[in-house]
DNA sequence: GGGCGCATGTAATGAGTTACATGATTGA
DNA sequence: TCAATCATGTAACTCATTACATGCGCCC
């Protein structure tokens, strides 16, 4: 499943947009989401015309470049139903880049693991602080759903990580005043 | 940062490794933290050697086929702590392909989502028991700090479902009742 | 007048995956 | 004896990214 052809479709689903439309609201709304390029973009739009979802028409208004405005078919629409079904009844892991490094903790210093995790905590409140203002800013739309799950887990981080700090450091401790003693 | 490339050169400074032995490691033991295909994991030991990071000799047991032994170098393991510094320190937000489907939950009628997340639920569950099993059995390693963290996301993924779909259920319950009034 | 935004698209590049090849060994 | 495992690697293919091109409008 392509979760990139269910997130065009279900835009122009909603509404008819255009291309550039659709190249912008991805990078300004929906980047803490996906990061779609905009050769990608159009790329995928043409194939989802020619798989006859979408049908395209060029508008111009004054001189501004031309637009080519997206509209949904109903063979557009039943396929987005059933991406859509199957996105939300399918369980796709997610992939935690940061978990490679916590396998390899125990090989650096106390010290060093202690401010290297500090520094990523920091980053995760103010990520934190981020995606909160935009889930108010969401509060009544279908995209609180999202947002939500967003949140849930971006919690979920930061707690782990203030728990493992604290363990980590009472276990360094417990290490430092028994060498002392010794 | 490149974190298979960290994960690598991790493996072969724990202890020195041949390629196939890399590749059933990483399939059997790291599948559920990432997917390298054989090729890609022969193709990034190759660039590890040309970087002067690890150093290879081919050996033979027997009959059996030629194995390409790596060690790491002490430019390698300098390498390591680097990337394993870069990596603990930096916050790389994991990306969830299922909320694109919960950006277009409103879009499915009400008996249909519940279906679909109790489905993606059962699936949470699973995995849960399976990923719950294997940090059993390294409960003494270093790498129970990775399946901490990894079960943390997890349980989160779970209770998140079991939440919405009792507001879920709650919600399309008052709206039935409603129309039923009218 | 210079710089940025609008709006689309093409070409070259890079990087991973799939498929395939080899040949001996082990277990059913 | 047939299939699967061991062990490494190459070639073709797919696919996204980067860089570039265009040309007008708007703003300082």
């Amino acid at each position: 499943m392509d979760v990139r052809e269910l997130l065009l479709l279900g835009l122009v689903h909603r509404r008819e947009m255009h291309g550039y439309e659709l190249v912008k609201f991805l990078d300004q709304r929906m980047n803490f989401l996906i990061d779609l390029k905009p050769p990608t973009t159009y790329g995928l739009l043409d194939r989802l015309e020619q798989h006859g979802y979408v049908t395209s028409e060029v508008e111009r208004t004054g001189n501004w470049p031309e637009r080519r405005v997206y509209r949904i078919t109903s063979a557009g629409e039943a396929h987005f139903w059933d991406l859509l079904r199957e996105n939300l009844a399918a369980f796709s892991p997610a992939s935690y880049p940061d978990e490679v490094g916590l396998y390899f903790m125990d090989q650096l210093p106390d010290s060093e693991v202690q401010v290297a995790l500090e520094t990523k905590l920091t980053q995760v409140l103010s990520r934190l602080v981020e995606i909160r203002e935009k889930a108010e800013r969401h509060a009544g739309t279908p995209a609180r759903w999202l947002f939500g799950h967003h949140l849930a887990h971006l919690e979920t981080e930061r707690s782990w990580l203030e728990e493992t700090l604290q363990r980590w450091e009472t276990s360094s401790k417990a290490v430092t005043s028994k060498s002392r003693r010794e």
